[in-house]
RNA sequence: GGCGCGUUGGUGUAACUGGUUAACACGCCGCCCUCUCAAGGCGGAGAGCACGGGUUCGAGUCCCGUACGCGCUACCA
């Protein structure tokens, strides 16, 4: 079979996790199989949708790497073909007319005295059995109307789903649901599944929230005399205390744009998200490649998954282990693929020089190599490492850092000029002289050599952690490293 | 309210068609390495599988009920 997917967000002007989740698990299976991954844009709500609206899921779908082979199409130049649809199943009896004024429904009493009668699975639609000429005529008379689908009275509904196994629901449980409102605008339900037939659609992956709609949507196949593709409900992303995740509950969480600002990795948002639902055999970190081999739309859970993170908490704004795979990202992939995106986290916070592409393109690629060992984000280059991007003194001194490793021994004071003098004198600086002088000086006054060392770490970055001190001394180069130890003696 | 789906350590999950001391990852704690650590290495604590019944020689795995969560129940998508 031709495997034709598709992924049909609303515009809402940015792409929401949830969202990308689906995308991803469509575009993997797209992929898997050799088939269409196709992009269309359920902008029926006409109010909510612009181009700009559009252009938020579009970036966030190529910041993440999902590409489509169709598309965009937008539902709502389908308007014809839906209303096309509607007059089909009005005209062989699959829907009918409902006269009700608008007015009526909206009412909140009445609403509660129709949905009460529902609840009883009483009184069906008496607008169900009004004879056809008289509905039409009533029609052509310019009486407004919404089409409703005629559900059978009795039996049930039966599919089998990829992920949730088979489902059943009795008809009786099903409404009359709208297919056209009565401004002649078609509904969702309608939309949808007119929209997948057209697009000749194989496999239907989408939100678990539609498990149920998926009961009325075949009866709307089965009425235009179609055969309905094949479902997957993927299980929903909850938020901590499993409810519900929105935007305005949890803001900016839920938008793929945060992290690409808060400095993940594109693929290692991608490899997070698809934990959210999905257990790989063999290990939770994997390249795309391996996601393709391995994927089974079967093995996707049944249970919702929760998005953890602390709000408030600046250490986990946003789940850990996205975090922390982030890190794994950082650390394994190849460094020709980091530094560029190092280079536009330096950039935007304005530490970029020109020579970091030019004369010190190399130097650059050591610094990002050694650093990358222990970040696990974009912008702890800039942040984190800003004393080694930096020429001037223009960083800042952490206050336990300097009480732990400068104001631990008032020797120290003397100490450090002296070391920046054997520096300053020493021709070859690498990190075999640096060591050795180092070491040297130590034993000539008598002190550890990890003592100097330690205080050299503060001195040149003003943090107590990071890589091994030589290391940090052959990176900041001969002058900034005699400077900082010098500066360093005045903060004692 | 009705209907549907779900419920395994703090979190994400594993455990083939019921059968060893319930496994892995993140996080947490400790130890080691050592010039430091938010790095690396090693180890540890933490669930008896929502609760209550039942079937069975034996159940996280099957059945029933309860609780909780989520979803659907619009002339929204």
């Amino acid at each position: 079979m031709n495997v034709r997917v598709r992924f049909a967000p609303s515009p809402t002007g940015y792409l929401h996790m949830g969202s990308a989740r689906t995308a991803i698990f469509n575009w993997i299976y797209a992929r898997q199989q050799g088939g269409t991954m196709i992009l269309r844009i359920e902008d029926t709500d006409m109010q909510r949708s612009s181009e700009e609206m559009v252009r938020g899921i579009i970036e966030g779908m190529e910041w993440l790497g999902i590409d489509y082979d169709e598309g965009p199409y937008f539902q709502s130049d389908y308007i014809d073909k839906h209303r096309e649809a509607v007059d089909r199943l009005l005209a062989n009896g699959q829907a009918y007319r409902d006269f009700t004024p608008k007015e009526e429904r909206d009412d909140a009493m009445i609403k509660r005295q129709v949905s009460e009668a529902a609840r009883q699975g009483k009184e069906r639609n008496p607008w169900r059995d009004l004879p056809v000429e008289e509905s039409k005529a009533r029609a052509a008379a310019g009486e407004p109307f919404v089409v409703r689908l005629r559900v059978p009275e009795a039996g049930s509904s039966v599919f089998e789903d990829i992920i949730y196994g088979r489902q059943e629901r009795d008809f009786s449980e099903i409404e009359d649901l709208a297919l056209m409102r009565s401004d002649g605008y078609p509904l969702y339900n309608l939309s949808v599944v007119v929209d997948d037939i057209t697009m000749r659609i194989s496999h239907v992956i989408r939100g678990q929230d539609h498990l149920m709609n998926t009961h009325k949507q075949i009866l709307i196949y089965r009425g235009l005399g179609a055969e309905p593709p094949q479902f997957a409900h993927l299980p929903l992303i909850l938020a901590p205390g499993r409810e519900k995740l929105s935007k305005r509950r949890h803001g900016e969480i839920v938008s793929i744009t945060t992290y690409r600002d808060r400095g993940f990795v594109p693929e290692a948002f991608f490899n997070f998200l698809v934990l959210l639902g999905w257990t790989p055999p063999g290990g939770e970190v994997l390249s795309r490649q391996r996601m393709l081999e391995v994927f089974r739309l079967d093995a996707i859970h049944k249970s919702n998954a929760i998005f953890n993170f602390a709000e408030g908490d600046p250490q986990s704004w946003t789940d850990p282990k996205a975090i922390w795979m982030n890190g794994e990202y950082i650390k394994a992939m190849p460094l020709d693929d980091l530094v560029p995106l190092v280079t536009g986290e330096l950039r935007r916070a304005g530490l970029w020089q020109d020579d970091f592409d030019g004369n010190r393109r190399e130097w650059l690629a050591q610094t990002i190599a050694l650093l990358r060992e222990r970040y696990r984000l974009l912008t702890d280059f800039p942040t984190l490492g800003r004393p080694y991007f930096v020429e001037s003194l223009d960083f800042s001194y952490e206050q336990a850092s300097i009480e732990k490793n400068l104001r631990k021994d008032p020797a120290l004071k003397r100490l450090l000029p002296g070391l920046a003098e054997r520096y300053a004198a020493l021709g070859e600086f690498t990190h075999q002289t640096t060591e050795a002088a180092l070491r040297e000086y130590a034993a000539e006054e008598g002190v550890k050599a990890g003592l100097l060392i330690n205080a050299a770490r503060t001195a040149l970055t003003g943090q107590s952690v990071g890589p091994g001190m030589f290391d940090i001394i052959a990176i900041m180069g001969h002058v900034r490293t005699v400077e900082r130890l010098r500066h360093a003696a005045t903060l004692i």
